[in-house]
DNA sequence: CCATTTTCGTCAGAGGGTCTGACCATCGTC
DNA sequence: GACGATGGTCAGACCCTCTGACGAAAATGG
């Protein structure tokens, strides 16, 4: 991911700032709202979670890290009260993680934030540039998802 | 980061995938080529080494991390070889961080797999498309990244 | 219906990346 | 020259992630 002498930036790097200002944005903005010990880490595993709760093998293939890291994340998540693993009625080796209250919260306040920041870029490019740039990236994703 | 409930994902995560792509690919083809014992952390701090050298210091401040992470990334590019250390001639202080023939090795590989990898992403939006996506990111990359 | 294989999840251990805090040497300035 | 600012290192800690090994339950297939 080298910086080209003349200002050209590779494509992947370009992507890479708006990815990392959003996410510090999210960081700061739930830290300061009291949620001061979740992680970007715990935040990517969260992010998977569906509304009947999801394995753990499912959020880690989605979230690409090994069932041990999601495992570990999901220990975090619950000693601080985000999650709660419930047994699965459907296959007695499985437990679902599911969302709490607190986490719910999260969810709420994290999506009010991302509107915000998508607010403000948009205002920054324009409507129509913004509205180019999620079509571009929609169909970019196609091809650099491994995961749909 | 969260994905919402119906298909929309936030700008930010959006950009997540084609850097990660991006990064995976390089990473893939250097280790390949027998580049094996480089990792992400050491490339984007090599990333930002320039012709003549460049100080710890602002090596650490381009790349967002505090002086001894990037003391300890150079630590491990210089035993692999990749960059030396030469004294900096106008600052007893200070200390060059530059690129060794191993390292200038690197960068060439590196930027032929990111030419190769946008001429895919290229083909797959089309010429127009990516010309629109590169602007929109280099707009966005003056409210999104603090170093310029 | 049982044996085998697969899948779900955990435990244990290791290495890498990043940070804070403390510290020394040198530079620049008054 | 004294003193604050700057470049860099050392030490210690925490988090993230991986590989390997394993037990329990489910799925498969005679």
């Amino acid at each position: 991911m080298t910086a080209e002498p003349n200002g050209r930036q590779n494509l992947g790097l370009l992507c890479f700032y708006p990815h990392r200002a959003m996410e510090a944005r999210l960081l700061a903005t739930l830290a300061a709202a009291g949620f001061d010990d979740i992680t970007m880490a715990q935040g990517r595993i969260a992010a998977r979670i569906g509304p009947a709760g999801t394995r753990l093998t499912d959020l880690a293939e989605q979230a690409l890290v090994t069932k041990q890291t999601a495992g570990h994340l999901v220990d975090q998540l619950e000693r601080s009260g985000y999650v709660r693993r419930v047994p699965d009625p459907t296959d007695g080796r499985a437990r679902l993680v599911r969302m709490a209250e607190r986490g719910e919260q999260v969810v709420h306040l994290a999506r009010r934030v991302e509107a915000e920041v998508e607010a403000e870029w948009t205002a920054h490019l324009g409507e129509e540039a913004t509205a180019q740039l999620r079509a571009a990236l929609e169909r970019l994703r196609e091809i650099t998802d491994p995961y749909r």
